[in-house]
DNA sequence: GTGGTCTAGACCACA
DNA sequence: GTGGTCTAGACCACC
């Protein structure tokens, strides 16, 4: 599969896990209805706990991004685009917000900020 | 004193006020040679434990940005300003970015962003 | 283990802990990647409280030693040598020169000093 | 007077008052009879505290350094010059010994570093 | 009064 | 099981 665990990123184990699920489905690799691996399986070739792996499967069930069936296994879930956008939208301004005013008091401007971030291959 | 522990806020309370105090340092509300109260009654002002405010004092002394000396109290250190501006952008850089890329995720452009940031009072 | 606390010694233990371990790590006894004891292990072999293992583990990790990854362990560091002895000889000779100098005033020379250091069993 | 008291300086401020008044004796700069400013005046020179001249001054007494006379102060006592150096000598070797085991961590031996001392303009 | 070290014991997130 | 955080309370050296 195309999911790879490092020891160096801080992020917890189970997060790189639904994180790159995630980006997967977001960006179409993975498409609704498609079936993912059982847990044994993803925790056999990720060479990670079950535990960690059953961890990741139910956050991304309980957020909507997929379905279990119990017997059947985990399915890619048809998501309500507009509504995931709108939300994340608020929520991502209000996070920017935030670091801004913080920036603001080492007299970094939004401006110094977008420049540098701009032209670093994120998606405009 | 300044200094505001929020139970909301998911940081553990150590990083609450390291956090705080190099913003107080680095906007110049805290000056070179400035005494920072006393372990005991930043505790007792914060009503958190001694051990918690000793832990963040030892952290801000491992980065730099404090002296610490034992039977006198801890001192605001004299700060090398570039250096510490530019790890400021170089982390909010990092921060932003791992935002936008969270929001492609979504579909939502860095320039949906900006646009819906601009124009919001945010200094430019 | 290897490591041995003595009540004689006037460094606290958990600096006796780290110095330990860093002489472990740079002998070679102790290779990258190599699992530390977890602190309970640690603590219990060594008849010393968890808290003085955290103290040396998080010291170790600060200054590159070791990482250390909730949940899973501590592990050694892969470590950049060559820079590492740089920055120490610099420290080292630093050292050595503060301390020739105010042997000359006592009428003592370095080569009175390397005379007598020498044939001691240290390491030329 | 002579002293130099440094908050950058790791020894504690009463240690560093008798080390230097020792180095003065040893030196030839204070000789034996001359009368020490009282601890009031050396209070007051050197900012400090009273209680920490007094710690000091009692530490010099019990060194055999100088002799206090109630009512008429402290005086340079009359040394052994041969035995003071046997323990300066003895002091240093200890430091300089402990610097090198550090220095053996790094595979620096004893002889690179007298080497790069060497010629640096230290008496020899 | 100050900070430094060590202790015991709790609760949490993670694997 | 692992480490991370927070707590209360002890003793020490220093000012």
């Amino acid at each position: 599969m195309f999911i790879v665990i490092s020891p160096l990123n801080p992020d917890p184990m189970y997060k790189q896990v639904t994180d790159q699920i995630k980006d997967a489905i977001a960006s179409g690799t993975l498409r609704p209805e498609t079936k993912l691996p059982s847990i044994r399986e993803m925790a056999k070739e990720l060479k990670i706990s079950m535990i960690t792996i059953k961890r990741a499967y139910a956050d991304l069930e309980n957020e909507g991004y997929i379905l279990t069936r119990s017997g059947l296994g985990s399915f890619v879930a048809d998501i309500n685009w507009d509504k995931l956008r709108e939300e994340k939208l608020t929520e991502i301004r209000f996070e920017i917000t935030k670091i801004l005013h913080a920036a603001a008091r080492f007299d970094i401007s939004a401006e110094d900020i977008f420049t540098t971030v701009r032209g670093k291959g994120v998606k405009e």
